[in-house]
DNA sequence: CTGCCACTTCAAGTCAACTTGAGGTCAACC
DNA sequence: GGTTGACCTCAAGTTGACTTGAAGTGGCAG
């Protein structure tokens, strides 16, 4: 198994050496050796850093991150739950959606108040009932 | 227009009355009365709040959003800048998608150790690219 | 008219996620 | 073998987004 050196895994993952020494800090990573003073990581490293950043785009705190995969990318919690959040995702996914629509809308639509406009007001009736149901 | 006390607009959108002050401060809303003390808020806060509250699920700032929509929903910026901004947000809804996918994957594989299934490594592959892809 | 309670102000505190600063070390290149 | 540059440690600072605390106010039910 090939190692990399702090540097290179940070210009990879496009994480700075601080932000590297932190996360290992905190246990999400781990490197496996030093040459000389500098960490060394193997290739998992990368993807663990793939999977932190997948995690933080999509607003899960670093805790989260931590006990959804272990160090090997393995599941860390009961099935149910990795499908319960998975789930949440799929919520967020489509709040996502509905977002992107509104702000391709409010660019382009010609009503002089938005709130006259029949698909900008069904946009917003969307978002307000999520936000009731997240509240729940 | 009817107007609706602090502690409903709190209750509707499922903020606190401290946030809601904390938005007025730093004039991602207003208010647009009192009676006594409390404040008074149109029926538009409550859109307001929709548009903030998706806002903050796609990981916008709150100075951000306040730039995205004036006060009325309207948009502050350019069209070209939205529909960039909608691109960007159809990116990181691929990537979360993706991620979904990641985590039913690890909740059922079978497979011994997860590097060693395709689809769990076709995911990460994706995860690194999109990364990589950021950084530029 | 007296409580009560949800609001009010303003300053200070909190939390996550990093970043910065000071002072130090070491492998590699000249 | 000296210089350099990217790393090292550890503590402290920063930023965004709120929350909390203390002390006060005012509409409304009884």
């Amino acid at each position: 198994m090939k190692l990399i050196d702090i540097g290179v895994l940070s210009e990879q993952s496009g994480m700075s050496t601080s932000t590297l020494r932190y996360y290992e800090d905190i246990g999400l990573i781990q490197s496996v050796g030093r040459h000389g003073l500098r960490r060394q990581f193997d290739s998992q490293a990368a993807t663990q850093l793939a999977l932190i950043s997948l995690g933080k785009m999509a607003g899960f705190s670093l805790d989260d991150i931590k006990e959804m995969f272990a160090k090997d990318g393995a599941p860390q919690l009961p099935r149910a739950e990795l499908h319960r959040r998975a789930d949440a995702l799929d919520a967020q996914i489509r709040g996502l959606t509905r977002l992107r629509d509104a702000l391709h809308h409010v660019a382009d639509c010609p009503a002089e108040t938005h709130m006259k406009c029949p698909k900008f007001k069904r946009l917003m009736d969307f978002a307000a009932r999520a936000k009731a149901r997240r509240q729940a």
